[in-house]
RNA sequence: GCCGGAAUAGCUCAGCUCGGUAGAGCAGCGCAUUCGUAAUGCGUUGGUCGGAGGUUCAAAUCCUCUUUCCGGCACCA
């Protein structure tokens, strides 16, 4: 006599036992064929599952977020079926749902083209006309293995193979195809409704790159053909905003064939550079940094010392000059530790903090390159902490207020926060590793910030914060970090004389904010769509004179708006003013200054910025003024575009 | 690094399937126009088709190698 409580907190008694889809076709025919699972008291089942006692349910229609996941999960299975349909001899392997849609790895000799996907899809749209049951059975590990087995799957037997034995499983079936999975699946093929394969890669697998290399295809499902057409939509307006694209349009910057991974930056791009350079220099000032700079090559012996020869001596670039080798750095801390060695350390001395714009160069894998995210040369607004096991902590929340400080100012709210524990391979004692663990997490806590914790990914010196954001289309890039360091000191040498007169080995926190300047300028042109606020903005007014007559007066307003310290130029090229401010519109510059006839005589400007509003006319000195003021907000407003 | 795709004028792209002397728009340059808030008109320059080999009477087009880029995977100190 099972009693079932939904979510509207009214209450349905039953006689016998019932299925998820009887108690919806009980509250409702409509509710029975919309029905794609359900959720009893907290997990999501198939429609199909029994309930024998008293449950709260709530049932899942495609207007869920849970409904959405059935969706996308159904149709990894429907492609996965499709596939082995047209390609007999493919094998299955996963086909998890992601972010916006799913994938499905497939073992196979063949290569898949864009044309296969187009069958595969068309296969797939059969098949949901064909409106399969899909149908649960459950079954001993021994005996899926067996049914695999005959079947040839090697794949699906290795990983039932690794689940505890005993266990059961489930095996989902649609028409004669069938597939291990855990569910759940919605009750027919029918009800995949709005899918599309868009793209077929190379994935290792269980992402090992000592495996085998397996075929895997991405897709996107919806619950109706609108969101989808949507979703498409949603996708091209987001690679508009590709930094690789605007910079092109803004000339920013470029990449060539003969520097791979290293950027050549261009007048407008360089300016942004050096904005954030000052910014960044000026805030760390404040915070009680001290900046130094140390040499870009050096020799073999302190990379030897330090430890990187050793675990990234195939990513370091190097040089022979009179028989002595030496790497372009890849880190700046080596150097910074050998600053602190200059000279007795107190613990007076402690925390310092030594800041370097320091330019580093690794060898990264070819195929890791991705436009300024992810580069071969790049500068890093990096520090070094040295302090007291007891300063981490407060160094660590200090650094944090700094960080978010800095975003704010970048106008950047959505941040990913990680905290990579310790891995196998580690140095210092378990004793340490809990306390940096724990500083970390607490610091991380103490300002409530959401954090997940990546186990076993801190770096072999200690643990880390990851601060991350999302490029245009949902790449996830670390950009800040913290890390705290039991190793690197005492492997260098670094010493203090504490206050009892004995000789300690600080700990060292690297840190940066920004992360490097090329990945962060890379999600700030994605995240402003190359609309920067004015204070970025390469050029902040440009002045176009009507006709030549209005040239020298619209010099003078340059040279006046310049020497109060603004990046202005004037456009006297002899244009139509609509051509003008088309041009100017379309390279984004914040405000666009008209003088004619009326401006010359009042010895004022007509603003217009570069959204189109008229903000009328203004004096010069009005003009600087609203100006500063913009600049003075920096992307802490969210700005026009 | 691995799997797949791509590379043609400064930019965006067509031509490649089926080999027969390389094309458009924009930009640039010249001339005219002196104009009030997102494209003035006319004329015109410009490419050994990423690089190296090969097949062929003939290669942007077919084949091989290679570089770089793009999408994933792996990596990311």
């Amino acid at each position: 006599m099972p009693i079932i409580t939904l979510p509207d907190g009214s209450q349905r008694p039953f006689d016998s036992s019932v299925s998820v889809h009887d108690v919806a076709a009980d509250i409702g025919p409509g509710l029975a064929k919309a029905a794609l699972g359900g959720v009893v008291d907290g997990t999501a089942v198939d429609t199909s599952f029994m309930i024998t006692e008293d449950v709260s349910l709530a049932i899942i229609t495609d207007r869920d977020d849970a409904g959405l996941e059935l969706i996308r999960h159904s149709s990894a299975h429907l492609m996965a079926m499709a596939t082995q349909e047209i390609f007999p001899g493919v094998q299955v392997t996963i086909g998890p749902v992601i972010e916006d849609g799913f994938f499905y790895d497939f073992a196979t000799g063949h290569t898949f083209t864009p044309d296969d996907l187009d069958k595969i899809e068309k296969r797939m749209e059969e098949l949901v006309a064909d409106d399969l049951p899909i149908e649960r059975i459950v079954a001993s590990r021994d005996k899926a293995i067996e049914l695999f087995r005959n079947m040839g799957e090697r794949y699906k037997v290795q990983i039932i193979e690794d689940l505890p034995a005993g266990e059961e499983l489930s095996i989902y079936s649609q028409g004669s195809w069938m597939d291990l999975c855990r569910g759940p699946h919605v009750p027919s093929t029918g009800k995949l409704k709005a899918f599309k394969l868009t793209k077929v890669a190379g994935s290792y697998w269980r992402g090992d790159s000592d495996n085998e290399m397996l075929q895997r295809i991405y897709g996107t499902s919806w619950a109706n053909k609108k969101q989808l057409k949507q979703y498409l939509r949603r996708i091209e307006e987001a690679e508009k905003r590709d930094h690789r694209k605007i910079s092109k349009k803004l000339d920013l910057f470029h990449l060539q064939e003969e520097a791979p991974g290293m950027v050549f930056w261009h007048p407008a791009g360089w300016t942004i550079y050096q904005v954030i350079e000052q910014y960044m220099r000026n805030a760390q000032l404040a915070q009680g940094y001290r900046e130094i700079k140390t040499p870009q090559i050096v020799v073999m012996s302190l990379w030897e010392k330090s430890g990187h020869a050793d675990k990234f001596g195939d990513d370091m670039f190097m040089l022979e000059a009179d028989d002595r080798e030496y790497a372009v750095k890849p880190m700046n801390c080596p150097c910074h530790v050998q600053v602190f060695n200059q000279g007795l350390r107190s613990y007076r001395d402690l925390p310092l903090r030594l800041a370097e714009f320091g330019s580093c160069h690794r060898n990264e894998p070819s195929g890791s390159l991705h436009g300024i995210m992810r580069v071969r040369g790049f500068t890093q607004d990096d520090a070094h902490i040295f302090c007291t096991e007891e300063q981490i902590q407060p160094e660590v929340s200090t650094f944090i207020d700094f960080l978010h400080q800095v975003y704010a100012d970048f106008g950047f709210t959505d941040v990913i926060y990680r905290l990579s524990t310790r891995p196998e391979k580690r140095v210092g004692t378990d004793a340490d590793w809990d306390r940096a663990e724990k500083a970390l997490a607490q610091a991380l806590d103490a300002q409530e910030l959401p954090w997940q914790e990546l186990p076993g990914e801190g770096a072999f010196y200690g643990p880390k914060i990851e601060f991350s954001l999302k490029d245009c289309i949902g790449r996830v890039w670390q950009l800040g970090t913290i890390q705290v360091d039991f190793s690197m000191p005492g492997r260098l040498d670094a010493q203090y004389v504490a206050e009892d007169g004995s000789r300690q080995v600080p700990v060292m926190l690297h840190r940066a904010i920004l992360g490097s300047f090329e990945r962060f300028i890379g999600i700030l042109i994605e995240n402003y769509e190359g609309v920067f606020p004015s204070w970025l903005a390469p050029q902040q007014a440009v002045v176009l004179n009507i006709t030549d007559k209005h040239a020298p007066y619209a010099k003078k307003v340059e040279d006046s708006l310049k020497n109060k310290g603004f990046r202005v130029v004037s456009d006297l090229r002899n244009e139509k003013i609509g051509f003008k401010i088309r041009e100017h519109t379309i390279q984004r510059v914040p405000y666009l200054l008209v003088v004619g006839d009326k401006e010359v005589e009042s010895q004022t400007v007509a603003v217009r910025a570069r959204r189109g509003e008229d903000l009328g006319s203004m004096d010069l000195d009005a003009f600087s003024v609203f100006l500063a003021g913009d600049v003075a907000r920096r992307g802490r407003l969210v700005v026009e575009n």
